[in-house]
DNA sequence: GACAGAACTGTCCGATCGGTCAGTTATCGT
DNA sequence: ACGATAACTGACCGATCGGACAGTTCTGTC
């Protein structure tokens, strides 16, 4: 039943937002009562919580993986690592996107600010200027809105498309 | 009075989502009453009707000068009109982002996803194949939400950045 | 100063939100 | 069969939302 709460969520969070979906909309979509909702979670963003727990850990592994590195290394290893989370969250990336300062304050996750900085930092180098950074905002941003937004493709393939694209907006040869 | 409302409300809805603002915040950062809002505009909903009057329009021609345009002049024509629409309405483009679900069936502003798929073709070209749509998109998503985000750099630098990391992610030679 | 109309506001309304709680039903070990 | 505990629910609460409306204040004209 949890399991069934938390996909539901999931899918309603994606899709409406997490404001503009209501306990309600959860339990009908569930089948059972809203009280039954805070039965097995104690409120509302406690079931948001739990959707975004895994990828709060992943993205810190990911950050540790990227400190070492330098330059195009790190560059491709960050698209490959953005690339392969936002293909395997790709509905929390949404909820993410569609409620960004509604949830920046959520203690759960992780400061979305902070991580993303050091993702372009990793894709274009840690650079003072800020010119060289538009290209890694557009590559990180293009990664995860191309891959919410979804694409009538097999995922194997559209892994390929953003990685390439992205390659080629940050110059890299593909 | 009129102008300082709909000031008000591009200003707050940029910033916490059309859904995410009351029209008390509304008529407290304005600095009247919430009836004063009501008796200016009809509703709600007429407030961001008028905030996107003008871009319905300028989207509009923008399509119609891409349409007669063909392969890599139809692409180059469509990042330079989309990098120019997303600066001058970065905050629209903002709203339009943080509540995309609530405001798609929105009567006011043109289909979203037909204008979107148009400039999408225009940036690819009309290719039945859905794998080169993928760079398509990662473009004019990063233009998007690199400009709605906003970097700390002037509207000019940050035009010529855009466009070049637009081409770059497209294949063109920038 | 009297008047008309625009501009504005306080107050109320129904709907919906997240959340609480007492009470009911289902499950299971003994 | 029975009691304990987990699972679940209907009814209710306070807060807030968008909006309606009667009444008040401001402003310009004669």
């Amino acid at each position: 039943m949890r399991a069934d709460i938390l996909e539901s969520a999931l899918r309603l969070f994606a899709a409406h937002g997490f404001r503009g979906t209501s306990l309600q909309d959860i339990a009908s979509d569930v089948g059972c009562s809203k009280a039954s909702l805070l039965y097995h979670f104690t409120n509302k963003d406690t079931i948001l919580s739990e959707l975004f727990a895994p990828i709060g850990h992943e993205f810190e592994t990911l950050l540790q993986r990227l400190a070492p590195l330098q330059g195009e290394e790190a560059a491709r290893a960050a698209v490959a690592g953005v690339v392969d989370m936002s293909l395997r969250f790709r509905r929390q990336v949404k909820i993410l996107l569609l409620d960004v300062d509604a949830l920046l304050d959520h203690p759960e996750l992780p400061c979305v600010d902070d991580v993303t900085e050091a993702l372009v930092d990793a894709m274009v180098g840690r650079v003072p200027e800020q010119e060289p950074r538009v290209a890694g905002w557009m590559a990180l941003l293009g990664i995860f809105l191309t891959t919410a937004r979804g694409v009538a493709i097999p995922d194997e393939t559209m892994r390929a498309e953003l990685t390439s694209g992205a390659f080629r907006t940050l110059g890299l040869s593909s």
